[in-house]
DNA sequence: CCCTGATTCGC
DNA sequence: GCGAATCAGG
């Protein structure tokens, strides 16, 4: 037997709903499993459901704005100890806008005297993961809001350059320079 | 390059 | 009706 039943009346159920969520394509079929992302275009259109108002065009995600981040020098005195980001997802017709306030801990700094900026966490849910973006897990797994850092992370290595470092903490300061 | 949806067309 | 291939765009 193969389940590889069609569009069964759940399934086609699922999909209006998650598509109204303003899912894209490859995220619904993730979720209904068994159909590419083609599959659940082809029956959106079919069925006449509301495209997106622009074609290809990150119509749901990909908020990519600039930190305005300090200057390249960095001063002695420079505590960042909390940022707050702002970030906004619309999903549809529901626009969601919540504050992010990140604790930055001793790593920042060792990182920023680094010269190395990247303390700014997209938050994807476990859907959205793919093989170049950051898996560093944020907040409380059983809490609603748990998601992952969602930078890019170059290589195809499971965290970007910033998580990398606490990923992979040197387990010694065996480096004692000057 | 990554991603997105839109369309076509053989099945 | 279905969806891979292709197209078109950010």
């Amino acid at each position: 037997m193969d389940n590889t039943q069609n569009w069964t009346e759940d399934r086609v159920e699922r999909l209006k709903k998650l598509w109204s969520e303003g899912l894209s394509a490859s995220q619904i079929a993730a979720q209904l499993g068994g159909v590419s992302r083609n599959a659940v275009i082809g029956k959106v259109h079919r069925l006449s459901l509301p495209g997106r108002a622009k074609a290809g065009g990150t119509t749901s995600a990909r908020p990519q704005k600039r930190a305005s981040v300090s200057q390249p020098s960095r001063p002695a005195t420079f505590t960042p100890r909390t940022v707050t980001r702002t970030v906004t997802r619309s999903a549809g017709a529901t626009m969601l806008k919540e504050e992010v306030e990140v604790e930055v801990h001793e790593h920042l700094e060792m990182v920023v005297d680094n010269n190395v900026v990247v303390p700014i966490f997209k938050r994807v849910p476990l859907i959205r993961l793919t093989e170049r973006t950051c898996k560093w897990p944020l907040g409380d797994p059983l809490k609603d809001d748990f998601a992952f850092c969602g930078n890019d992370s170059p290589d195809s290595s499971p965290y970007c350059t910033y998580h990398q470092k606490l990923a992979y903490q040197p387990s010694a300061e065996r480096r004692r320079l000057r």
